[in-house]
RNA sequence: GGGCGUGUGGCGCAGCUUGGAAGCGCGCUUCCUUGGCAUGGAAGAGGCCCCGAGUUCAAAUCUCGGCACGUCCA
C-alpha cells in the first residue's frame, strides 16, 4: 500500500467500493457503486439545498448550533471521550500564531510535541476557531466564514509504550455511525476521499468526509514527522514515524448546521434573525421588487448549487466570472443581465458577511482583543473596518456598536458576560469613530494627491493609488468614489490593481526576509545545565561553586542594556546564584574569586539551559566563591514585583482585557506594556498607583509554586500566561496573595510589603492598543521623587518663586514674551516708517522709484520686516537694500514687486554682487534677496558697492 | 516585529520635491449693505510652522534624535 492509502476493515465489512475520481483522480470510498466523483468537485452541485440531508433539526440560528453541537459531544462522550472547555480564539499560549485556527491548535505545541500530557485521552471539543485567510470570500461564495466551530474527536497513542487507544478503522466508525445513526444521513451519498494530509513537519494519512456535495469532516491521522534519514518520502521530503501519534479530526459545526436546514446559503441556517433584520434595514426586498420578475429565493438556491463559484481572489477577473455564473443560469430558466445580478449579489453578500464579521469580532474582543494598528490587534480593526464599509455599502445608518449589540444578543447570547458586553461595544463604537476619521481625512489626501490631474482623466497613477492605501488605509475603491465626489467623476481602479499591490507587499516581505540573520550563541553547547539556586533562597547574597570552563573571545553574545562595561571572559559554574537576563527581568552583577584572583560579573545570559557570566577577566577551573551585588538585587526584585502588582492592579481597574504585552526590570526603573483601547490620563494612572500601594501597604505573601503545565492551565486559566508563551513542561507560579497570579522566571520578594513604595511615573503609547507604564519602586523610586523636588526648586529659583506658584508664573512669563515680541515688530516697522518718510537717511528718489540703502540694528527677521514695509506698497515703488551688522553682517535687497522698480534692478544678482565684501554669499528671486556674511566691518563697503550699482 | 506617512493661527488644510517675505477655506472682531435675518462687501486680530540637536550666510522646508498621531504588512 502506498502512503495515504486507506484501507479500514470497516469500508469491507460495510459494503463500500473503492472508486477513482474521474475529476479529481483521488480514490474514495462509497457505498454507491454508480458513483464516479468524489463528491468534492466541480461538478458535485449541492443536494442539500431546500432537501436537508442531515435529519431531525427544526431549529435555525443560535439553537440549531447549540442542538448540533451537544448531539456530537454527547456522541462522543457515550464513547468514552472526555468533553474539555473550548479554548480562546485569541492563541496567547502560542508565538507563531494570533488566532486559535483548529480544534488541534489548543494543543500545540507543548501536547503534540509529548513533552505535556494532554487533559484527557481521547477528549472530545467544539472549538471556536478565526481563519481570515479567505476573508474576501465570505458572503460571496455562500458558504466561507472567518469563524467557525471546529468539533472534534482527538486521540494521542504511544505505541512504544503499548498506549494505543483507536486509529483509523474506529475513527471511520465513529463518523459514519455519528452520520447514519445520529445525524439521519442517508449512507448512499457518504464519500471518504482518500487525501493524505502534510504540513508543519508533520504528515499523515487523511480522508475528506463528503456528503451532498459539502465536506463535512476531516480525518487526519498524524503519525510521521520531517526527518532526513526517514523511510517513507512524500513530495521529496523525508518522513519517519513518531513516537506520540496523533487523531486530528474536524467537523465543521457550521457546515453541518447548513445541512440540517437546507437553506441558500451557509448564513441563513446559522444567523437567519440577522440575515433577515439586515436585508429589512437596508430595505433589501423594496429594492429587488424594482427590479421586476426576479424570484430571488429560487436564484439564491441556484447560485449556491453552483457552489463557490463566487470565490473571489485576488486577482480574480470579477467581470468573466459573473457572465459565467448568467450563461449558467440561464440554463435554469433563470435570465438576467449582469448589472442586474451583482445588483443583488454585491448588497447580499454585505448582509452576509456582516453577522460571519461580527461573531468573529465579537469573540476576539469577548478574549480581551485589542484593537490595534499592529500585531493581533490589527486583525481585529480590519474586521471591524470591514463591516464599517459594508455597513455604508448597504446604506445601514444604524453604529456598528448597535450591530455588535444585536449580535451578542441574538447569536451569542448567555456566552458573554454584561460587563464584556458593554466593553465590547465601547470598542465597537470607538473603532468605527476611528474609521469614519480616517474616512474624513482621506477625502484631504484624495484632492492633494488629484492636485495635478485633469478632471476629466479616467487613468490615475498606480504610485498615487498604492501610497494612499498604504499611508492612509483607503482602499482603490475608496479612493474613486471620494474622487468622483471630489470632481473626478471617470477615474477607475486599474484592472488588475489588487494583484499589483499583492505583489508589491509580497517584494516587501521577501526583502525583509533577506535581511534578517540568524542569531544564537552557542557558547553554552557541552555543559551540564547550570542549577540555579537563585530560585532556593531570595535572600542568599554569597555562594560557593566549581568554574566548569572559561570561555575567552566573546564578541559573538549580546549583552544587556545594563551591562557593566565590555566583558572578555564567559564563565560556566556548575551552580549560582546570579540570575541571567530572562522574562524582561535584567541581569544581577556581582563578584567570583578564588584564591587568588577576583573577577568583576558584568552581565549574566543564558544559553540553553547553561548560565554565562560575563566577566572582565579569567578564573582558572576549580573552586570559587561568588557574591551577588545585593543592592542591584534587591532592586531588580522590587521592580519585578511591582510590576506584577501594577499588572494586577491595571486589570482590576480598567477591565479584563489588560493583559501584559511586554515588559522590562532593570535597576534604574521598570516598564509594562499593557493592552488597553484608549490613552491613560494621569488620574487612571494615579489609581493604578494607589490600588499598587495598598496592596503593598497589606504585604501580602508572594507564593512560588513549581507545578506542571497540565495542571497550572486547570487550575490558573490562560491569564497565567502574561508574560508569553510557556516554553517548559513544568511552570513556575508566582502568586502574590489573592491579588495576582502569573507565569513567571523571575526573582521576587517572599513578601510584597518588601517592595516599599510603587509609583507610576507616566505612561505612553507604544503601539495603537499598547500602553507602556514606567514604574519606579523602592528605592529607586525615592530616588526619583528626590529628583523630581530637586528640578521644581531649581526651576523655582531661577523665577524667585515658591514651587507652588511655577505653573501661573511660567504661564505668564510666556504671555508676555508673545505680547513683547510682537510689540517689538510693531515698533520696529515704526522705526522703519520715521527713518523713511524724510530725505533723510538713505532715502533717495530717482524717476519715480524710491531708493533707500541704509544700515540698520537687527537681524534678517526684523530686517524682513522693515524691508516688508518699504516694498509692499505698489503706489510706491521702492529699490531697497538694508543691512546689519548682526551675526557676522546680514544684507537684504527687495523691490516693490510688478513696478517700475522691477525693471531697474535684478534683487538677486545685486546681492550676490555686493555679499563678498561682508565675506559671506547668498541669493533668492529677482524681487526679494539676502545674504550672510562673517565680516560685518565690510558693511558700509558692501553698502557702497550697492549705492554704485544703483547709478547714486 | 517591520515598512510608509503626518504634526503649520480656534478648526480643516496648502506650502516641503528644488532652503530665501507665514498662506488658503471656515470661524472670530469691527465697519458697510438691511426694517430684521440669510447673504453680500470692506478692514482687522490671531502662528515657539510639535520639541531638541546638526548642516547652511539663511531651515516650516534638508539630516539625525525625541514626542504625539495615522496607516499598511507579517
Amino acid at each position: 500500500m502506498a502512503f495515504g492509502d486507506i484501507d479500514a476493515p470497516y469500508f469491507h465489512e460495510n459494503g463500500f467500493v473503492r472508486t477513482r475520481c474521474r475529476v479529481s483522480e483521488l480514490w474514495f470510498w462509497t457505498r454507491d457503486e454508480d458513483r464516479t466523483t468524489s463528491g468534492d468537485t466541480d461538478e458535485d452541485e449541492y443536494t442539500f439545498i431546500g432537501a436537508p440531508i442531515i435529519k431531525g433539526f427544526d431549529q435555525r440560528g443560535k439553537a440549531l448550533k447549540d442542538a448540533m453541537r451537544e448531539a456530537f459531544l454527547e456522541f462522543f462522550e457515550k464513547r468514552s471521550h472526555l468533553r474539555v472547555a473550548p479554548y480562546p480564539v485569541i492563541a496567547r499560549w502560542r508565538d507563531d500564531i494570533h488566532l486559535t485556527i483548529a480544534s488541534i491548535a489548543d494543543f500545540q505545541p507543548h501536547v503534540t510535541s509529548g513533552e505535556v500530557p494532554p487533559p484527557a485521552n481521547p477528549l472530545t471539543i467544539s472549538q471556536p476557531c478565526i481563519r481570515l485567510t479567505d476573508v474576501a470570500a465570505v458572503g460571496r461564495s455562500g458558504r466561507h466564514l472567518t469563524t467557525f466551530e471546529m468539533m472534534a474527536h482527538h486521540c494521542f497513542n504511544r505505541p512504544q509504550d503499548g498506549d494505543i487507544h483507536y486509529w483509523i478503522n474506529e475513527t471511520i466508525r465513529f463518523c459514519d455511525v455519528l452520520f447514519t445513526e445520529v445525524l439521519g444521513i442517508d449512507p448512499m451519498e457518504i464519500s471518504y476521499v482518500e487525501n493524505p494530509w502534510s504540513g508543519g513537519g508533520n504528515a499523515g494519512p487523511a480522508v475528506e468526509v463528503i456528503v451532498g456535495g459539502l465536506e463535512l469532516a476531516t480525518l487526519v491521522f498524524m503519525n510521521l514527522k520531517e526527518d532526513e534519514t526517514g523511510d517513507v518520502e512524500i513530495k521529496g521530503v523525508r518522513y519517519s514515524e513518531m513516537p506520540l501519534q496523533i487523531i486530528d479530526t474536524g467537523y465543521g459545526l457550521e457546515r453541518f448546521c447548513w445541512a440540517a436546514a437546507g437553506t441558500p446559503t451557509i448564513y441563513e441556517a446559522i444567523y437567519p434573525e440577522t440575515v433577515s433584520w439586515l436585508r429589512e434595514l437596508s430595505s433589501f426586498d423594496e429594492r429587488l421588487s424594482t427590479l421586476g420578475d426576479v424570484d430571488v429565493d429560487l436564484l439564491l438556491a441556484e447560485l449556491s448549487r453552483l457552489a463557490g463559484i463566487l470565490n473571489i481572489d485576488v486577482g480574480t477577473d470579477v467581470d468573466a466570472l459573473y457572465v459565467r455564473l448568467i450563461e449558467r443560469l440561464s440554463e435554469r430558466n433563470v435570465s438576467l443581465d449582469v448589472a442586474t445580478l451583482k445588483s443583488i449579489t454585491e448588497p447580499l453578500s454585505s448582509i452576509y458577511a456582516i453577522p460571519d464579521h461580527m461573531h468573529a469580532l465579537c469573540n476576539m474582543l469577548n478574549d480581551g482583543l485589542v484593537p490595534s494598528n499592529a500585531k493581533a490587534g490589527y486583525l481585529a480593526r480590519m474586521m471591524a473596518r470591514r463591516a464599517c464599509r459594508m455597513k455604508d455599502d448597504l446604506g445601514l445608518t444604524i453604529g456598528l456598536d448597535e450591530i455588535g449589540a444585536h449580535h451578542i444578543d441574538v447569536n451569542l447570547s448567555g456566552s458573554i458576560e454584561p460587563k464584556s458586553r458593554q466593553n465590547i461595544l465601547t470598542i465597537l463604537a470607538l473603532e468605527e469613530l476611528r474609521y469614519r476619521e480616517m474616512l474624513r481625512a482621506g477625502q484631504a489626501a484624495v484632492r492633494t494627491a488629484f492636485k495635478d490631474i485633469p478632471s476629466d482623466a479616467n487613468k490615475v497613477p498606480s504610485e498615487i493609488l498604492f501610497r494612499l492605501a498604504e499611508e492612509r488605509g483607503l482602499q482603490p475603491e475608496m479612493v474613486v468614489s471620494i474622487a468622483y465626489e471630489a470632481g473626478w467623476p471617470n477615474v477607475t481602479v486599474p484592472v488588475g490593481f489588487a494583484a499589483d499591490m499583492a505583489a508589491r507587499h509580497a517584494e516587501q516581505v521577501r526583502m525583509l526576509a533577506k535581511r534578517k540573520g540568524g542569531d544564537g550563541t552557542g557558547l553554552g553547547a557541552g555543559h551540564p545545565a547550570t542549577i540555579r539556586s537563585f530560585y532556593d533562597d531570595t535572600a542568599a547574597v554569597q555562594f560557593d561553586a566549581k568554574v566548569l570552563s572559561c570561555i575567552e573571545g566573546i564578541d559573538a553574545i549580546s549583552t544587556g542594556s545594563e551591562s557593566l562595561g565590555n566583558a572578555t571572559h564567559a564563565i560556566v559554574l556548575d551552580r549560582t546564584l546570579f540570575y541571567p537576563e530572562g522574562g524582561g527581568q535584567l541581569s544581577d552583577h556581582g563578584i567570583l574569586s578564588d584564591g587568588s584572583a577576583s573577577v568583576r560579573v558584568v552581565d549574566v545570559q543564558i544559553d540553553g539551559d547553561v548560565i554565562l557570566h560575563l566577566t572582565d577577566g579569567p578564573l582558572a577551573t576549580g573552586s570559587v566563591q561568588g557574591e551577588i551585588d545585593w543592592s542591584r538585587r534587591k532592586q531588580l526584585m522590587d521592580h519585578h514585583t511591582a510590576v506584577h502588582i501594577v499588572g494586577g492592579a491595571a486589570r482590576q481597574i480598567l477591565g479584563d482585557h489588560i493583559w501584559q504585552a511586554g515588559s522590562n526590570k532593570g535597576a534604574r526603573y521598570a516598564r509594562l506594556d499593557i493592552t488597553h483601547h484608549s490613552r491613560l490620563e494621569r488620574e487612571v494612572l494615579d489609581a493604578i498607583e494607589d490600588l499598587a500601594n495598598e496592596v503593598v501597604a497589606s504585604s501580602p505573601t508572594v507564593e512560588k509554586l513549581l507545578i506542571p503545565r497540565a495542571e497550572a492551565d486547570a487550575n490558573f486559566g490562560f491569564e497565567l500566561y502574561q508574560g508569553g508563551p510557556p516554553k517548559h513542561s513544568e511552570i513556575r507560579v508566582i502568586r502574590i496573595g489573592e491579588f495576582d497570579v502569573q507565569a513567571c522566571g523571575g526573582t521576587h520578594h517572599d513578601d510584597a510589603g518588601m517592595v516599599d513604595y510603587v509609583r507610576v511615573i507616566r505612561s505612553n503609547l507604544v503601539q495603537d492598543g499598547v500602553e507602556r507604564l514606567h514604574i519606579l519602586a523602592g528605592s529607586a523610586a525615592r530616588e526619583h521623587a528626590k529628583q523630581q523636588e530637586d528640578l521644581l526648586s531649581r526651576s523655582a529659583d531661577v523665577l524667585g518663586v515658591q514651587a507652588d506658584d511655577l505653573p501661573a508664573t511660567v504661564g505668564r512669563f510666556f504671555n508676555e514674551w508673545k505680547e513683547q515680541r510682537k510689540r517689538i515688530e510693531a515698533l520696529e516697522a515704526e522705526i522703519v516708517r520715521l527713518r523713511t518718510s524724510g530725505s533723510d537717511g538713505g532715502t533717495t528718489e530717482v524717476d519715480g522709484v524710491r531708493i533707500v540703502v541704509m544700515e540698520v540694528d537687527g537681524g534678517m527677521k526684523q530686517m524682513q520686516a522693515m524691508v516688508k514695509e518699504l516694498t509692499l506698497d505698489p503706489s510706491n515703488p521702492t529699490i531697497a537694500v538694508l543691512g546689519s551688522r548682526d551675526g557676522g553682517g546680514k544684507l537684504l535687497a527687495a523691490v516693490t514687486e510688478g513696478t517700475e522698480a522691477t525693471n531697474r534692478v535684478d534683487a538677486g544678482s545685486l546681492i550676490r554682487e555686493i555679499a563678498p565684501h561682508i565675506s559671506g554669499g547668498g541669493g533668492g528671486r529677482p524681487t526679494f534677496a539676502q545674504a550672510g556674511g562673517s565680516n560685518p566691518n565690510g558693511l558700509d563697503a558692501a553698502l557702497d558697492a550697492a549705492r554704485t550699482i544703483l547709478g547714486l
